[in-house]
DNA sequence: GCCTTTGGTGAATATTTGCCCATACAATAG
DNA sequence: CTATTGTATGGGCAAATATTCACCAAAGGC
């Protein structure tokens, strides 16, 4: 049944989507659209800038940018990746997440485009969100889309940056949440948790991803991990004191990309990091505050892929 | 970031791409663009819609009624509209009226909207009742509505699906029901019936309307005309043989949309179909049993607008 | 060498768009 | 039933954008 579709919000969004599809695709001015929608040119308007707020049309540019093919270039040569897509970055707005999305879009899209069933591996964060806001609805029932990593905190209360349902929704294919917190209250519990059927699963399919997308959170007062409420100030400057650098699905690694051996790690329900990468394991990056966390997990060949903009690729290549 | 102008061709071209990655998806403004870029306003102007010329930009819809509306633009284009609307279809339910009945109804509040009194045809049957029923209640007392055929079967009884009345009803305009049954008992008497000054009246408001909504009947068994009886089986099946493909507002057509010379249409008491299309003329008709009549119908001009959704479209585009 | 063509530029100008505000309308609470 | 509050609307205006024009510089033909 359809009917559900036909409530009031919906056909002011479908509105705008008419609005936007008229002006973005037809080439209409405002007014004529106004004129053909029988609406005010201000609310033509109106329409027109909630289609592009409410991201109903996606504007994707289709060019290799010189520039950010040789940054890539160098990136991949430099770190010895598989794939790096460099975008464009605005001086004035370097932290800016919409460039880098779209372009992890594509790549999801690439696989979700296969005809053989695929499994999609996601990690956390701002950025998955974004990127997974990029996506057009699909249909892919036959892809298996996996968290990495749990998004409830001990409490029970959950994290807005999981990516996974709200990817799985879109392109409508299986599911995997991961049905453990981020974090256990000690080992054992820990060996408890993973003991459990369902669990095993999970992380054996999140092992044999095709793709393996995840962003990466650096350490410090704005770490997602402090902010999301995982680690407290001061276990914070203690982990850095000890050396911990950045982190992926909640795993903390040093200054080389190594994971470290420390209490909080012990802790981590999340899925085991691929350690040979033979699997495609993508990071999704922008922001000097991340630089150091993303220079070391290159350093350690936590990941074989990267998706950044020119800002970050050109401080990647001009450190050491 | 003006680095590297390398080779003059690829920079022209990077710089479009830049400048309209910078426009369309850093949201800058051209001046910035131009400041960014280091060339003046004019220039970044012409890059970024270089940009849209080369089609490097993509703008895509992210929303049902984008499909929709491509539909539309190529339904118009192969059958010359100047008017069609296409909506989402349920895959499970491709003749559900509730989708065109809502959009037909959308299409009659923009002219109930205007302020000036204007004129409103109907033709009958389960689609325009349904179309009407989507209408809300308003108090549009300047409109008309005119019905442009009898709901009177020759015995005086009524068939259930005149919308003019609730219509009428529905949004406080005044009415003109069509005074008339449906089919005169043969031409003689139709020639008196029609002489009549308020018949005369009505016939002439109905070809002055400024929108007229009709729906489309298919011909055999499960033809509206057999069904509610106004014609038998066994004269049904003579006027198939005979190339009856459709019917609208009881004018029997053939496959190439020219009105049959015919003893039916030679009793059809109904508002002549008008000639030329200069009256918007809308169709509303799903199903796949109306599909041999709407493409007659169109194939015809009969109609020069069309509501109907995606499987319909679709199917009327695969055809031929 | 000179002229023409092509493609690009900035200035001026016309058009379109974005934003603020006063108002109207509808839902909700009292 | 009325007051209130939140939300949508359209007018006006400033900012942004598109277009036109006159001009210039380089490439290529005569």
């Amino acid at each position: 049944m359809t009917q559900g579709r036909f409530t009031a919000e919906t056909t002011r969004l479908d509105d705008a989507a008419r609005a936007g599809w008229l002006y973005y695709v037809a080439g209409n001015t405002q007014d004529e659209i106004a004129r053909k929608l029988s609406v005010s040119r201000q609310t033509a308007q109106r329409l027109v800038s909630l289609a592009v707020s409410e991201r109903l049309v996606k504007v994707r540019l289709d060019h290799p940018i010189g520039r950010c093919m040789d940054l890539a270039g160098m990136v991949t040569d430099r770190f010895g990746l598989q794939f790096c897509e460099i975008v464009p970055s605005d001086p004035d707005a370097p932290g800016l997440l919409t460039g880098v999305a779209i372009a992890a879009a594509v790549e999801l899209e690439r696989v979700l485009k296969s005809d053989e069933g695929r499994i999609i591996a996601l990690g956390t964060g701002r950025a998955l969100k974004a990127t997974v806001e990029q996506l057009p609805r699909l249909d892919c029932p036959r892809h298996r889309i996996v968290s990495l990593l749990g998004n409830m905190m001990s409490d029970g209360s959950a994290t807005p940056y999981n990516a996974t349902i709200a990817m799985a929704e879109r392109v409508g294919a299986k599911h995997y949440p991961y049905p453990l917190p981020v974090l256990a209250s000690d080992p054992d519990e820990l060996k408890v948790l993973h003991a459990q059927e369902a669990v095993r699963n999970t992380i054996g399919l999140g092992q044999q991803a095709d793709l393996t997308l995840v962003g990466i959170g650096q350490m410090g007062r704005q770490a997602p991990l402090v902010v999301d409420g995982f680690v407290a100030e001061a276990e914070m400057a203690a982990l850095v004191a000890a050396g911990a650098t950045g982190e992926i699905t909640s795993w903390i690694y040093d200054g080389d990309g190594h994971v470290l051996d420390c209490d909080f790690n012990r802790r981590v329900a999340s899925v085991p990091l691929p350690k040979a990468a033979e699997r495609r394991v993508i990071a999704v990056a922008v922001g000097e505050a991340k630089r150091p966390a993303l220079t070391a997990a290159l350093g350690g060949r936590l990941v074989n892929g990267l998706i950044t903009n020119e800002a970050m690729a050109e401080r990647l290549l001009a450190a050491k």
